[in-house]
DNA sequence: CGTAGATTTGATAGCAGTCAAACATCGTGG
DNA sequence: CCACGATGTTTGACTGCTATCAAATCTACG
């Protein structure tokens, strides 16, 4: 009952600016899970970009609440989304990868909304908050992919929503572990024996799936113990994935679908 | 962690077609809780509309894991969004009122996506799933509002997420039927005492909100013998929407904006 | 008036929360 | 090179919120 969300001793944004890469050389683009754009369209983009961000650890991108604010595209690094009840307890809506679109939720909505924080080092690609406007009035399939990131991104809460109110706690967490492992994996992130960075402590395990961190931990342990996951040196890999998306009762598409990537 | 999704007799589809109602005299329209459009928009989507569809009383309006298919706006009626597991296990992910947009999931996302079924008798505006971009092309306006209605319907799957995943049973209840009775509201269904329909059973109560029929009732119950709700001939009203709030920890704005309707 | 679905209630069980404390890691400074 | 503090991971003991089981109403309606 307690999503803990201490202070943590914040290392206080500490938000630099630096020297921005070229769209048309974004490392991002090559990898095969994103659409390829036609030059006029990276054209476009690298005209609304305005920057980039660098972002600490643990600092945070989007103060919960806030309004307005600038569009993000994720650059490098792992960040989520969360909210959080006035007496601390935490809910994370869900992480955020490279790739992923930051900031639609607080252009459009008018209650309070949600923040953003870093779960590494982030550095994060700038766009004003009118550039939606001009995506949609100038090339009208960059706005249809703004509408998929959009659709696309409320199927995952949809998904998580569906594990924190009807799967148990090994259920949660073997199918947490599996669509991470998909999402870095498709980045590309994971290292030769399929292991990929996770910069994700028991706490945000917790907090993402609604359990309390004790009752996270003991089911880690019994999870590995089975042989389900290893998470070691910051990096997870899973030596079994079907085995964790048979208890998940998960059977999404295995096909890898290439996305939008603004 | 059973939430019953008992097949529950179901009066199988009976979806009939009938003459349509002019966007331009479209009743919803005229709340002001919508956006008012200018003729020529009114008339673009009424070139989009290719009919209407009737729906009983919990019937599929959209089945489980369907892809593509149409694209509606609900007309009149209630429904609700849900996933299920595979032994049964059910999660509402959001309730539909008239005037909510439906399909954009099943257009956009490759995985496995939810289902829709309706509460009430239901009509609904239909649109072929193609009018998805015709509106992007040809309206960059409306496009606009497609996707604010999207990252809206997020907020409100981020919302019952930080309830499933960090309320408390009582609390959860407490701002459903704040937030299901102020959309309501809004939508001017009201009578004069401020009761507003409500075709909603305990079981999808519990559904919606990851609790078990039989707490949902016994919570339920102690809700009412506060005070702080009255549920009587399908009809639910609030004597204490602040409390309400408060016990909820819920401090959304209270203006209320216009949106989309589309 | 009988039946199916919905609401209630009481009893019991268990998954997950809370409390407390030990242990492990890691960067920092003496 | 090791003490030290901060953060994160583990464990054990105990509690409790919520689930499950069973069964009695209550309601709507053909």
């Amino acid at each position: 009952m307690k999503g803990a969300a201490k202070p943590s001793a914040r290392k206080n944004g500490e938000q630099r600016a630096q020297a921005a890469v070229a769209c048309a050389r974004c490392p991002l683009r090559r990898l095969d899970c994103f659409d390829a754009y036609a030059n006029d369209r990276i054209d476009f983009i690298q005209s609304l970009k305005i920057g980039e961000l660098h972002v600490d650890t643990d600092a945070e991108i989007i103060p919960e609440g806030a309004h307005g604010g600038h569009l993000y595209t994720l650059l490098s690094g792992w960040a989520f989304r969360f909210k959080t009840l006035s007496d601390g307890r935490r809910q994370i809506l869900n992480f955020l990868l490279p790739g992923d679109f930051i900031g639609l939720q607080q252009k459009m909505s008018a209650d309070a909304t949600h923040g953003v924080r870093a779960l590494s080092e982030v550095r994060l690609c700038v766009f004003p908050r009118d550039s939606l406007w001009e995506i949609h009035r100038t090339y009208p399939d960059l706005a249809y992919d703004v509408t998929w990131l959009a659709a696309h991104e409320e199927a995952l809460v949809d998904e998580t929503l569906l594990s924190v109110g009807r799967r148990n706690a090994a259920e949660r967490i073997a199918l947490l572990l599996l669509l991470l492992h998909q999402r870095a994996s498709s980045l590309q992130l994971g290292d030769d024996s399929g292991a990929v960075p996770f910069p994700i402590t028991q706490q945000h395990i917790a907090d993402a799936l609604g359990l309390s961190l004790v009752h996270t931990n003991k089911t880690l342990r019994r999870l590995e113990a089975t042989g389900l996951h290893r998470i070691r040196g910051g990096r997870l890999s899973l030596p079994n994935p079907a085995a964790l998306a048979s208890l998940a009762d998960h059977y999404g598409r295995t096909a890898t679908i290439t996305r939008p990537l603004i």
